[in-house]
DNA sequence: GCATATATGTCAACAAGGCTGACATATTAT
DNA sequence: ATAATATGTCAGCCTTGTTGACATATATGC
């Protein structure tokens, strides 16, 4: 594969890589920031809500590994979310040390309203860029992430 | 382009990607994080760093422009990055209200450091996923970049 | 030349969201 | 019974964003 495609890597094409990183994670967040504001909430209470919407019934702990913060943090933006009715908590059945987390209505609604305008961006991107384009995106994103984590998404 | 590529997004694609997305950012910023904690410094003194490392003699408000936000913001970062002796301004001639910002030796040092170990993570990722896909790669974060600052990389 | 706009800096107060450390409780596993 | 696990909570600290107010130097427009 790296002798089918041989690299030439600059150190440019690398700082570009990293600005290209910088710019686009800013602004792909810079618009879900501002509606969550008029919750009063912030993009940590969104990845909250985005993960536990794509996991329903997942456990405080799988959430502690995704985000890599600690159960403090996580339990300031949880408790919030727990409050006002975005988020609802159930025993584990099985293990009843575990406390599921699912989306309560209100909680599906945020997400979707912010899911929406981050899914049309991306969509508009991989429209304007095409599948294979879209296809390479997601092999280098993948490389970049962690060995454990990256075994979350399709590939290889 | 989209006719040549017709592109099927599945509510799934789109997730996809917005995970990877914040993987990916997740782990690029790591490593360079816990580089800075051994400073005393945080993510804003890197951005600062890198982007007057990238284009020295920028003025501040270019970098005001870059990182979208408020000058207090930048101020306080900026102001222990001139003390601690990694950045030093000089008066423009041309405008003598303008300080352009310049990294010391100290200051490339850093920089270098910090970058060689992003650099390196990119270069990985580039080679295993080869030039196909890194054109990709480019194609679809420029995309998801506002207009304006969508030109400051080359595509199109 | 005077008024206005621009570039920068600074003070103060506040909020979000990270962190550490300590401690508590319920439940499960050994 | 004891130890480990899953969760929660209190307290305090740091970084990095925010707003608002105000100051100074310099440039520009009329």
């Amino acid at each position: 594969m790296s002798r089918a495609n041989p690299l030439y890597l600059r150190d440019a094409d690398l700082r570009n890589a990293m600005e290209l990183l910088f710019f686009a994670y800013r602004d792909f967040t810079a618009e879900p920031d501002s509606i969550l504001a008029r919750y009063g909430f912030g993009r940590a209470h969104h990845r909250v809500i985005y993960f536990v919407g794509a996991s329903p019934g997942m456990a405080v702990n799988d959430l502690l590994g995704i985000l890599k913060i600690t159960k403090q943090s996580l339990s300031r933006v949880l408790s919030q979310l727990l409050r006002g009715d975005f988020i609802e908590q159930k025993t584990d059945k099985t293990d009843r040390r575990r406390r599921l987390l699912f989306l309560t209505e209100k909680g599906r609604e945020l997400e979707a309203l912010i899911s929406e305008r981050q899914s049309a961006l991306i969509a508009r991107a991989y429209r304007e860029a095409g599948a294979d384009a879209v296809a390479g995106f997601c092999t280098v994103l993948r490389g970049l992430i962690n060995e454990q984590d990256r075994n979350r998404f399709p590939g290889e």
